[in-house]
DNA sequence: ATATTATATGAATAATTGTTCAAATATTCA
DNA sequence: TGAATATTTGAACAATTATTCATATAATAT
């Protein structure tokens, strides 16, 4: 089944080379759920750019509002605001209020793990 | 240290606001280098992209060239290809060439768990 | 009530990015 | 050598995105 002859996937028009047509299905068979695929790109996504990994990172040892983030990062209050929005929306921080300030935390420790692991893998 | 008076962190103008002056200090000592941060979010950045994610996932389990993973994609072979430099210029993929076949998988072991980890953060 | 403070929101803009297309390499086979 | 196959590369285009600015909301204090 692996000879180097193409083989064909789709049955009606034949356009799609394949040269190893059983770990094409394979793949198929193993591929992680689309819904899964796609929460965990968008998690990947947002932690993807420096400004919100940056606060993350920082929201692993300390709560902290946004006019503190907006100092320690150089950033807008709202720039921060609207990043963290996005980290909100995928569940990686959670914001509590007390009077007018509004302190962000991450979401839970299972989130710091994540952020953790990543760490390990740079740092080592 | 944490009254709501605003405090000043630039010493010439002042123009921050700060309202936990300790806690931004707190995260300047603590905070992750810049390179590693910049070196993490690359990393997190090039996983946030769903059909990346979808061939490294693959990767996980079966060795694959390009032409097989346009198939199970259902992409161009040329996008396949541009994506794939880009998981190997961070590392998380790796070539070898038996003819005119290159085949592609995961750089190692590291990968794979960082891939598993993000995964169980997901499925749980 | 009004002023002040902390944060959020929406529109706008510049920058980045994923994919496609066309053309270039590189390897094998006849 | 020349034709065929597998992959790469670069330019171009549409789509997405991070930040800024101006304005809006929400809470406190006078």
């Amino acid at each position: 089944m692996s000879s180097a002859k193409a083989k064909c996937l789709d049955g009606e028009v034949c356009r799609v080379r394949v040269i190893h047509l059983e770990r094409v299905e394979q793949a198929q068979r193993e591929t992680v759920s689309g819904k899964e695929l796609n929460r965990l790109s968008s998690i990947y996504k947002v932690l993807g750019d420096p400004s919100r990994l940056k606060i993350v990172m920082a929201l692993r040892n300390v709560e902290m509002c946004v006019c503190d983030l907006a100092a320690f990062l150089g950033l807008t209050e709202s720039a921060i605001s609207h990043q963290l929005r996005r980290l909100k929306d995928l569940a990686l921080v959670k914001s509590r209020r007390e009077g007018q300030v509004i302190y962000y935390s991450l979401d839970d420790e299972h989130v710091a793990e994540l952020l953790n692991m990543g760490l390990e893998h740079v740092t080592e």
